[in-house]
DNA sequence: GTGGTCTAGACCACA
DNA sequence: GTGGTCTAGACCACG
């Protein structure tokens, strides 16, 4: 799994680093069980900070992709995170709204949207079949 | 057009009047020509500080949505924002991609995701025939 | 509230203010919607660093406890925590059998551990009526 | 005596252990005088590592659950562990009143607390009389 | 060798 | 002035 920070970006490295690692869960790149670099290798692997590797596996855990274990390390988990329920979708709803709206000021008719969810689908589930 | 804020938000006060604003100009609540609420007044309205509805508003045209006069205020331009380009398109991709995987992880398959969508969609153009 | 730390214990510094901050609210010494010390000032007057008390804000208000503003800074949740649900009840009885066990071993029976846990009650509640 | 351990709890294994062990002498499903497994066994039968076993091994000796002889072995205390003296009702309150507080906060008031604590009493003495 | 904790000090976004 | 983020480097508990 290649890892692409954009130091330059608002959006935190925790953040982009949590992204890259559930897309790489979603895509099956990383199995059920498998160990994810420790906080020191892959900070130094990326070359940023112990603190911020950590800080991203933590609410990885929080959320429930993965199990951190003091010797062990950190190992995704089978089940992976809940399903999602009511909570979950409307907030999605919320956070998608916007992007919408504006994507609709800008002449991106639902047909088009649609489509790029469809594309990422496709790009997601491609690869777990390798 | 009613402005709903979560102040227990981390989504900062000036990005979520931003995005209640835009989804106002979607809907077509707003109409083109229109004159915004002078910051002054919608600060005191909504109660936030100026500074915050401000930089809203720069942003906004910042982006294309409306123009600031100094006289006129600020008015929703006609033509309204840019249409999207590649760089637009690559960006939304790379925005929704996480959310996708993480949706994906938590079962939300494709058929509902892109049903999530067009409900988005006809609510966005649904009031605009009002 | 007085906040008394022991920096010899092997229990984490940011978990024994926890407790400390959780039993002033319990104790009624902190009232619903009052605001704690900023996380700068809180540190400086304990001696302590800013990150160790920043992890004891950030684990209340996962657990309901308060709430933290960028701004307005960090403020007692007038609902409080969720109302306790099977899983707390286990939970708790998990770690007090232990306990339990190892004071029965040293001869402390039922009615003394019971009359430990009624002075406790009375102690947080004694001052909610001051 | 059936040792049940969580590897994902955040409770180090050894604590874990000590605490099955010092369980099952307060219930009297190991009798004094009686010799527990050999370090190399448990660990064995458990899969877990011979440090962890004998770290709670030597807890116990310490605390005055267990004797360990070079020939013997490990054997459980004919007297137990010491009588607890002020300093250890101290700790223990030290100790419970976060615990109390936080189950206050979540609406458990006092009866149902010592409901609690006398359920586990139940449980223990209960197959004391096997 | 793993993560957990703590410290010290810096810069930034927000309002 | 508030919390949020990030860095650098230290010591410790665990197994």
């Amino acid at each position: 799994m290649f890892i692409e920070l954009n130091f330059k970006s608002t959006i935190p490295i925790y953040e982009q680093l949590k992204n890259e690692i559930i897309i790489g869960i979603a895509k099956g790149e990383i199995s059920f069980g498998e160990r994810l670099p420790s906080v020191r290798q892959l900070a130094g692997d990326i070359g940023i900070n112990m603190h911020t590797v950590n800080k991203a596996y933590k609410q990885l855990e929080e959320e429930g992709f993965v199990s951190i274990h003091r010797q062990k390390g950190v190992v995704v988990n089978s089940e992976g995170p809940p399903t999602a329920d009511k909570q979950y979708r409307l907030n999605l709803k919320t956070i998608l709204k916007p992007m919408i709206a504006n994507a609709f000021c800008r002449d991106i008719e639902q047909e088009e949207f649609v489509k790029i969810i469809e594309q990422i689908y496709v790009e997601l589930e491609g690869r777990k079949n390798e």
